[in-house]
DNA sequence: TCATCAACTGACATGTCTGTCAATTCGAGC
DNA sequence: GCTCGAATTGACAGACATGTCAGTTGATGA
């Protein structure tokens, strides 16, 4: 096997030496791709059919059946890619916060400006209207563990009340994102970005340290 | 037309003068309406067929649309029941609530007492792996722009921080709700009940009135 | 006992989505 | 120009959900 042999890559490198059978391939399958993130964006998964994405995409029926296995194949490599890519987003934000209050608001903002950077993603992940909602949860729920333990730690060397408590309050952030995100991206003339980004810093900051907090 | 003549309502009047046959045309309704019920929790709507619900229900397939017009109508009037409860348990505590903070804890406390009492009901409107979505966010949408409007008045007057914008912290309530209500009626044991209710509280308080609060 | 009628039955016609496959197109190499 | 094979085509068969309807059941009351 060689170094340079062909990769399964969703993205095709394109400096590699290509025959045009395999870059037309490969444009055909990024068709399909974006075809269906803009139908499931629209229109929901349920309401799009795999001979809807390949009309769109301007190929056969058939071809879709050459490229995926099936819709659902078609649509878990749609949201891993967006998974994937908001994940690593919010890793690089926690890396580069020091003090705790400076790294809610990191990867707040983090997740703020994946939002308005792939709106139909966020629409597709996240929107009530589409129906991704099992595949959501993965990353929240590691955001959520992660502020959960921070939270837990500090009740336990006494800086937070004990009514709220670390799991419930994970659930209501995992929640808060996904709506205010999804509501966000939605039309994003809604609210400016930065007033987004501090709510959802203020109300995470709040619920740690309640009450006693330097005022900002 | 009699004044007594037969009603549509889903409620049979059990001391209005039934023949059998309307007896009986309301128990098939009414178990229809609990197997419906039943396999749109577990199931999700749309991996539950009519015919689905009829076999439940131990009645032929024909008789679902001797009583629905569809499966949506049934859905719906799972749903519309389900909502409208909700409300009045909600504006029951409204109504019942003096100050502010106190009225604040006893919508959550409604809200997660419903949820409570009507796990099957939380499940299809809020979970995730349901599909009522489009459904819940009106009773969710009324309380949180209620609110909105208390905290733009709290705003107005100078005894909140600008940082937290209304709008935002409207769709973060909504979605902290739907979320930990979906999660802890899936188990219950996750947590008691006064502590979902604490800290749902806490969060919304500590929101409305941050760092200058005066502690509990 | 019998006629009536609403409730119920379940086979079926209809429409829709899915995934397949034999035939066709088209670029690459000879 | 010709052959080879990968990519594509689109008609089609199978699976399934939906809603209907002619026929059956059983309670009612004459």
């Amino acid at each position: 096997m060689s170094v340079n042999s062909s990769q399964n890559s969703p993205i095709p490198n394109p400096s590699a030496r290509t025959t045009a059978g395999e870059r037309a391939r490969a444009t055909t399958r990024a068709r399909l791709l974006e075809s269906g993130r803009t139908l499931f964006a629209e229109h929901g998964l349920h309401r799009v059919t795999s001979h809807d994405i390949a009309a769109h995409a301007g190929v056969a029926a058939g071809t879709f059946y050459n490229h995926f296995r099936d819709k659902a194949a078609l649509f878990r490599e749609i949201t891993n890619e967006a998974l994937t890519e908001l994940t690593q987003s919010l890793e690089a934000a926690a890396e580069s916060g020091t003090d705790y209050r400076q790294g809610v608001r990191q990867r707040a903002a983090a997740l703020v400006g994946f939002a308005g950077e792939n709106r139909e993603l966020i629409r597709i992940l996240f929107s009530r209207e589409t129906d991704a909602t099992t595949v959501q949860s993965d990353v929240l729920q590691q955001m959520a563990s992660r502020a959960a333990a921070v939270r837990k730690s500090l009740i336990d060397e006494g800086s937070m009340p004990v009514e709220i408590d670390p799991q419930v309050f994970g659930q209501a952030l995992i929640g808060m994102w996904a709506r205010v995100v999804a509501w966000w991206a939605e039309d994003t003339d809604r609210a400016s970005r930065e007033v987004v980004i501090e709510t959802l810093t203020q109300i995470q900051l709040n619920g740690t340290h309640p009450a006693h907090n330097d005022p900002l």
